[in-house]
DNA sequence: TTAAATGCAAATTATTTGCAGAAGC
DNA sequence: GCTTCTGCAAATAATTTGCATTTAA
């Protein structure tokens, strides 16, 4: 885990007047030392791995915190449980794209984006705030091959 | 409900070898009788107006027909349940903008955002197929008085 | 010392499913 | 008549919560 966002993770802990609990220190760790998505039950194996004694409910407790920190980001990949996006620490604007076959995430960035989505956003009187695109498309390999590496059974 | 479209979604039932029930004409009906957003109970509520024997299971049944069919959307507006969009058969382009605070959806179509995202999904390798757009924002009503009317307690 | 945090297990919520009877084609 | 559909009620899956106990500050 990168150590400025360790730092950063900890100053908001602290600003918020909570306490750092070995669990809480193993949940982060994990949340933030990879750049996978993943499941609340996927954190509560990895946070496990460095502290045993982390619960399935404190691991629910601290996801909503880490959200709201901004270093941590719910992202919608249509899926009926929630997924955790640990990257918009290092790229606060990415978006990400989907494979509607194989359910290939790519992420990417795009200024344009961002530039036309302020407009908008003024045009219907809002202030941007947070933005999330996701397009569902088709990836090159079902478009070639006809299906794609992971095509689910269904 | 439109007559057009009524058709259409006929057309689709049939062409799957679907039979037509009186549970599923209600279904339909109350679905596409609206343009307001909603969820699978408010769904139940409307077509049992219409047909009261209409069940939750046939409701939760027939929604991913529904959406199968394109004429209806399930888009995530930060729920914890699946919200339903009937407008994409009248505007299959449009996005949402939603308030952080009071939850205002406003719906828009942009058709630089439809290039520019044809450009993105094919630089990746992707062919465009669906795309969500969800801005998160900040309504006027919120930066001009400091709250929005329906914000909630919490 | 004392308020906050934890683990456990039970509760909740949205959604799904098995099954026997009803109904479309 | 043969399937497909349906309602019911029970099952599931993800997430939340109450409570007694532990722990950080």
């Amino acid at each position: 885990m990168d150590a400025e966002l360790r730092e950063k993770v900890y100053d908001f802990i602290e600003k918020k007047g909570l306490r750092k609990t070995v669990q809480r220190e193993a949940i982060i760790e994990a949340a933030f030392s990879t750049s996978s998505h993943y499941t609340a039950e996927e954190l509560i194996a990895m946070a496990r791995r460095i502290e045993p004694s982390v619960s399935r409910a404190t691991v629910y407790r601290t996801l909503p915190l880490l959200v709201e920190s901004r270093f941590l980001k719910e992202i919608d990949l249509g899926k009926d449980h929630k997924t955790y996006d640990p990257n918009f620490a290092s790229r606060p604007h990415h978006n990400h794209i989907i494979c509607v076959d194989c359910h290939k995430v790519v992420e990417f960035e795009d200024t344009h984006i961002e530039t036309l989505e302020d407009c908008i956003s003024k045009r219907l009187g809002f202030s941007p705030a947070t933005k999330t695109i996701r397009i569902e498309a088709t990836c090159d390999n079902l478009k070639r091959f006809g299906t794609c590496k992971n095509k689910p059974k269904a």
